[in-house]
DNA sequence: CATTATAGTATACATGCGTTTACCTGTAAA
DNA sequence: TTTACAGGTAAACGCATGTATACTATAATG
């Protein structure tokens, strides 16, 4: 991509932070009230030289400017169903408390989020508040970081396997490790933890 | 808010599609399109309920749909300008490695993404691989964790004022804590450390 | 039963908006 | 000096677009 002079990428600016308080892009008008302009010619200049760099596409129609930010991955949706520890979780969709965007390589099917209270994960890097993509499974491997519902009630662990047992271990070691014998009917995971999203750092 | 009918949804549902793959919303015309639709007046009639309804609000002029957040919060794209330790960081869009989508609330004016390398952050819950979420500032309170410039490497550190000087603390033990008396030039701040994402747990 | 809300079709209208043509100015390169 | 380009003003054109009026049909509500 060329580089762009200085008022070209004043254009590109106001686009994008029209785009970012209204969630439309401007018009060409509004451009150029925005730059103090009297004529539309001038800022249709800009956007030609614009789009021609590479910075924006247009379509036909009213305000179809489309910034290229180099390469943008798609956003996929989850919704936060619930907390941990805390349950049962809602998976129902009336009772789903938001829906979050992240990046698209993170979605998948069934895939949810919990907040997580407490902070048996310390160790981990797993805070008080964070919030967790849990990918839905029924198994998982040893050492894998799980989502389990012990007696109804949703926990954050690592899964540790000792032969026909299994233990549910949290990484602050002021928190007691579960052990659960095979065909234990009162556990099982809901999922695995694949990501993390931390909105108060 | 109140519920919505069926169409209703498919209505909203559209534009929030629209929104994603083109970056601003459908006029009218193309919304009575997509729900194959003969008549402009049934597309206005259900934004108009959408509006009573508080899932978007609009203003005078062509696509001024604003979906409202909570519902479904639109997507903010922040760029990955680099890693950290490693400098220089690189604004320059042509060379941005990624726009990466997270909840529409971590976007703001400047805000971008670095990745952390190394664990001298790890007692406050940053770990290597994560991706950080930076608000671009000059300065900061006692406390904060920040992107700091120092000899031109950019590093995150937690911030402590001691008087006159300034502090960068690793919350890793193993690291050493860099003093920084007011008005060394050597030493900028880059940014707070305002959220973060991990893709592997 | 009358009332209200949803969900349409058909038509018309004013104007916001993108586009185009023509002309002017300053600056930097050939 | 000429040429090219960025940046701008002024005025006009035509369609896309939002909006409005009128009419119809269905279902739920009281």
């Amino acid at each position: 991509m060329d580089e762009l002079t200085p008022r070209q990428e004043e254009v590109l600016d106001f686009v994008l932070e029209k785009l970012e308080r209204s969630g439309y892009p401007p018009s060409v008008r509004e451009i150029c009230e925005a730059l103090g302009m009297s004529s539309t010619r001038g800022a249709q200049r800009h956007l030609e030289a614009l789009e021609r760099k590479g910075f924006i596409s247009r379509a036909p129609g009213a305000r179809a400017i489309q910034v290229r930010g180099g390469f943008r991955e798609a956003a996929a949706y989850l919704p936060l169903v619930g907390e941990v520890p805390a349950g049962p979780l809602r998976y129902a969709s009336e009772e789903v408390e938001e829906w979050l965007p992240v990046p698209g390589r993170w979605g998948g099917r069934g895939r949810f989020l919990l907040r997580v209270r407490g902070d048996s994960m310390v160790g981990d890097g797993i805070r008080d508040g964070d919030l967790v993509v849990v990918d839905p499974r029924p198994d998982a491997e040893d050492g894998e970081v799980v989502v389990a519902l012990v007696d109804g009630e949703a926990t954050v662990k690592r899964l540790r396997r000792r032969g026909k047992a299994v233990e549910l271990v949290a990484s602050n070691p002021a928190y007691p490790t579960l052990r659960v014998e095979r065909g234990d009917a009162e556990v099982r995971l809901a999922g695995k933890v694949v990501a993390l999203l931390r909105e108060r750092v």
